[in-house]
DNA sequence: CAAGTATTCCAAGGAATCGTAGAATAGCAG
DNA sequence: CTGCTATTCTACGATTCCTTGGAATACTTG
C-alpha cells in the first residue's frame, strides 16, 4: 500500500477517534448519578448552586464541581442573578436526551425498571395530555401542580393550581369535590404525582396523575404560566 | 420532625438515589469513543467481534470489553452464530439515544462541532429523504451505497447499488451520465459519503449526499432490502 | 470602599475505568 | 474425540473520576 494512502487512513483514523471523544465527553456527563438528578432539576426551571444541592442532598461544592462538568460537556449554562449563580439547561434537547437515557434504562435494564417501580411505586393508568386539555377546557377536572412552590413559579400548566406535596393533606378542603383532581409533578420519574395521588384516593377523592409531568407538557407546546401562586 | 416522617424521606433518598444511579448506568455506557463507535457500527446490521474490533481499530480483548459493558448497560445484545458470536444493538431507542448524543454534543460543544468538520469536511447541501424517494421512484437519480460490502448486504436502501468506497474511482464507468448521483453510508457522521460525492464531483458527475444514512431510513419507514448485491 | 456571602478552587485519598498482554474457555468442524 | 479458533477472562499499571474539607475568590450590597 502506497504510503500516501496510509497517511490518510491513519489521518482518517485520527479525525475519527477525536470526534469520537467529543461524542463520549457527553456521556461522561450523564455517567454520574448526581449530575443525572440535576439535570431534571433544571428541567423545571433555572436554579442556583444552593438550592440544587439542597435538593439534591449534596454538598454546595460537590454541586459546584457537577454543574461544571455539566458546563463543559454544553449540557447547562449560567448566569448570575444578584449575589447568586443561576444555572439552567442548555436547551430543549438536553431534555430530550436526558429523556432518552431514562427511557432506555428503565426499558433494557431490569434492574432499573425495578428502581423505577421501587420509587414510584407500580405504574397506574394516567391521564393523557390532549385529555387533560379537553377536560380542563370543559372545567370536568382541576389541575394540582405538586412540585415545590419555587419550581410552579418558575413554569407550570396553566390554570393549574400549586400545592407541594407536603402540604397536600393540610389543604384538601380546599379541592372542589365532584371533579376529578389530575396530579403532575417533574417528570414520568418524579415520585410527588403517584405519592399525591394515592394520598388523595386514600382521602376518599377521584384523582389520577397526568403522564409524565411539566417540561413534557412544555415541549409540546401546550399553555404553560408562570409567577407567583395566588395567596 | 417525627421519626416516622424522617424515616420515610430517609427511605425515599435511597430508592431515588438507587434509580439515579441505574440512569447514571447507561451515561457511563456513552461515556467512551470506542463504545460510541461501536454502537454506530452496530446500528448498520449486527456484527462479529472480529469484525467490530477489526472496524474501529482496536483489539479483540478490548472490543469484547466493551460490548460486554455495553451489553451490562443493555444496550446491546448477542447471539452465537456458528463459530462466532453475533453483537446487535437492543433496539432502535437505542440508537435514538445515540443520534441524541452526537446532536446535542455537536451542537452545544464548540470542539465537537469543530471535530465532526474536520472529519467530515464542510457541510454540504444533502437530498432530503422525500426527495430521494421521488427521484428514484421517477429515474431521475441513482442511489449508491458507499459502506463496505458485508454492511450493505447486512440492510440497504432498496433499489441503492453498492459501490464501497474505495472501490468508487474503479466503477466509475458503471454509473449512468445525465442523472445525479445521491450517495449515503452509516448516518450523519459517517465520512464516505462526503468523501464519495468528492471523488464524484471531482470526475465531472453530478452528485450530492442524501441526508444522515441508513439507520435514519430504515427508522423513518421507508423501504429497504437485505442481501448480496448483484455481481 | 468594606463587609458579607455564594461560589469556585485546591489538595488528597480512595475507587473505578482503561488498555495491554497472555492464559483460559467454549463450541464447532472434522 | 481432537484440534482449531473466536471469544472471554485475568492481572496489572496508568489514568481519570469522585468526594470531602477548607482556603481563596468574586461579586453584590450597603
Amino acid at each position: 500500500m502506497p504510503l500516501e494512502r496510509r497517511d490518510g487512513i491513519a489521518r482518517d483514523r485520527a479525525a475519527k477517534d477525536e470526534l469520537h471523544e467529543q461524542f463520549a465527553r457527553v456521556g461522561r456527563a450523564l455517567a454520574n448519578p448526581h449530575r443525572v438528578e440535576i439535570l431534571d432539576l433544571l428541567a423545571q426551571g433555572e436554579r442556583s448552586v444552593e438550592v440544587l444541592a439542597a435538593r439534591s442532598a449534596i454538598t454546595i461544592g460537590l454541586a459546584s464541581a457537577h454543574l461544571q462538568t455539566l458546563r463543559r460537556a454544553g449540557l447547562v449554562a449560567s448566569r448570575r442573578g444578584g449575589t447568586r449563580v443561576i444555572y439552567r439547561l442548555a436547551g430543549d434537547d438536553v431534555y430530550e436526551l436526558l429523556a432518552a437515557v431514562r427511557s432506555v434504562a428503565t426499558g433494557r435494564i431490569a434492574d432499573a425498571d425495578r428502581a423505577a417501580r421501587a420509587y414510584l411505586g407500580e405504574p397506574v393508568e394516567a391521564v393523557s395530555r390532549a385529555e387533560l386539555l379537553e377536560r380542563v377546557r370543559s372545567g370536568d377536572a382541576v389541575v394540582v401542580d405538586l412540585r415545590p412552590a419555587e419550581e410552579f413559579e418558575a413554569g407550570h400548566i396553566a390554570g393549574a393550581i400549586s400545592i407541594p406535596l407536603a402540604e397536600l393533606e393540610a389543604h384538601l378542603a380546599e379541592l372542589p369535590a365532584g371533579v376529578e383532581i389530575v396530579a403532575y409533578c417533574r417528570g414520568p420519574y418524579c415520585a410527588l404525582a403517584p405519592q399525591g395521588v394515592a394520598l388523595l384516593r386514600g382521602a376518599g377523592r377521584r384523582a389520577r396523575r397526568l403522564e409524565d409531568g411539566f417540561p413534557e407538557w412544555r415541549l409540546a407546546g401546550l399553555p404553560v404560566a408562570a409567577g407567583s401562586r395566588p395567596a
